[in-house]
DNA sequence: AAAAAAATATACCAATCGGTATATTTTTTG
DNA sequence: CAAAAAATATACCGATTGGTATATTTTTTT
C-alpha cells in the first residue's frame, strides 16, 4: 500500500494540475493550490519543496493523461492508418476530455516557460519530441510493413499533424468555437487516408 | 505635433510590448515596466489608467507591427498566390523579426488569458478573425478573378494555413529549431501554389 | 494502547505585488 | 520670463506573494 505521504502527494497534483494548466504557472498561486486542495499551505510544503516541484509534477500529471488516453485508443486498433486517425477523432471532441479542455499542456507551457522558466520548458521540449517520435516510429512501421506509400514525407507528415493539432487547438480556445478545428481535422484525415499504399 | 505625454505613453508602449509578449501579462510586473522604461511607477500611472490598461495597448501594438509588416510586403505583389506566399516566407525567418522573437502575439495571449483575463482574450480573438479574413478575403478574390481553382475549399485552407503557422512557431519555440517549422512551411508553399487555376 | 514518527495546521516572515497621495520637476501658456 | 498646467518622481499604502518555524494532529510502529 502506498504511504500517506505518498497518496497525498498524488492527491496533489491530480487537483493542482488543471489549475495549473488554466491559469498558467506564474498565474497560479499557492492560494490557488490550498484552495484546490483543501489543505494548507504547511501541508503542501510538508510533500514539496516549492511550488515549482508542483508545477513540474502537474505538468507530467498532465501530459501523461493525453499520452496515455492517445496511446490507449491506439493500441486498441490495429493498422497504422487507423492508429494515427485516433489524432482527428480525439482533438475533434477535445472540449468534452476534461484533461485537455484547458488547452495542449505543451502549448500552455511553452509560450509561458519560453524565457521564464527553464525547467518547466525543458519538460515541454521532451514532451513534443516523444510525441514526434511516436508517429514517425508509426510512419515508419506502416512503411516497413507496406500499408503506407514508400515515398512517404515522414519529416513533414509529422510536421503538418503535429502543427494542425496544436494550432487547431489554439483557434478552438480563442474563437470558443469548434468548426475550425474541425475543418483542419477533416484536412488531416484526408491526409492520413491518402497515406494508404 | 505630439503632446508630451501622448509621446510617452507612446513610448511606454514601444519599450513594454516585447516584454509583455515574452513573459506573459501575469509575468510581466509594475517593476518590469519600469526597468523596461526607465520611468517611474508614478509616470506610467500619470500615462495608464493601470497594469492592464498598458497590457491591452501593448498587445495592439505587437499585433499591429505583424499584421502592418505583413500587409506591407503583400501589397508589393499583384497576384494572389504571391501574396499569399508572404506567409511561409515570413514565418520562415521569423526568429529574425525582433516583433515575432518570442512568439506570435495571438498564440502568447491566447493560451494565458483563456479564463483569466477577458478582455485580452477579447483582443486576441478579434486579432484571429481579422487575420481569418483577410486570408479568406484574397481567397475569395483569386478565385473570382480565375485566378486560383473554383472549387478551392476557402474554409479549409483558411484553417489549414492559419493553424500551420500557429502550430509550427509554437514548435519552433519549444525546439529551440527551425527545421520542423521549414517542413511545415514548405508543406504550406506547396498547398498555396497548387490552389492555381 | 503507548511511544515514536510522520503529516498537517497555525501563525508568522520578509519581499513583492498593484496602486496612490503628494512633492518636485518639466513643459506649456500668457 | 512668470505663472499655470501638466508630467514625472518620491514615498508610501494595504494586500498578496512564496516560504518557514513551530505547534498540533494523525498515522505508524512497537
Amino acid at each position: 500500500m502506498l504511504s500517506k505521504s505518498e497518496r497525498t502527494k498524488q492527491f496533489i497534483i491530480e487537483k493542482t494540475a488543471p489549475v495549473f494548466n488554466t491559469k498558467g504557472y506564474a498565474g497560479t498561486s499557492m492560494n490557488d493550490l490550498t484552495n484546490a486542495t483543501g489543505l494548507t499551505k504547511g501541508s503542501i510544503y510538508g510533500n514539496f519543496g516549492n511550488k515549482d516541484d508542483v508545477a513540474l509534477a502537474a505538468f507530467d500529471y498532465n501530459f501523461q493523461r493525453v499520452a496515455v488516453y492517445i496511446k490507449t485508443k491506439m493500441d486498441a486498433r490495429t493498422s497504422v492508418i487507423e492508429k494515427l486517425l485516433v489524432y482527428p477523432e480525439t482533438y475533434r471532441n477535445f472540449l468534452k476530455l476534461p484533461f485537455l479542455r484547458s488547452g495542449c499542456p505543451i502549448a500552455n507551457t511553452a509560450t509561458e516557460a519560453d524565457d521564464t522558466h527553464p525547467q518547466l520548458k525543458e519538460k515541454a521540449t521532451k514532451a513534443l519530441q516523444y510525441w514526434r517520435s511516436s508517429v514517425e516510429r508509426q510512419l515508419k512501421r506502416g512503411m516497413e510493413t507496406g500499408e503506407l506509400k514508400t515515398d512517404t514525407n515522414v519529416n513533414e507528415v509529422v510536421a503538418v499533424l503535429t502543427a494542425l493539432i496544436q494550432g487547431g487547438v489554439l483557434h478552438a480556445q480563442v474563437s470558443g468555437k469548434l468548426n475550425y478545428m474541425n475543418t483542419a481535422m477533416n484536412f488531416l484525415e484526408r491526409m492520413i487516408k491518402d497515406l494508404e499504399n
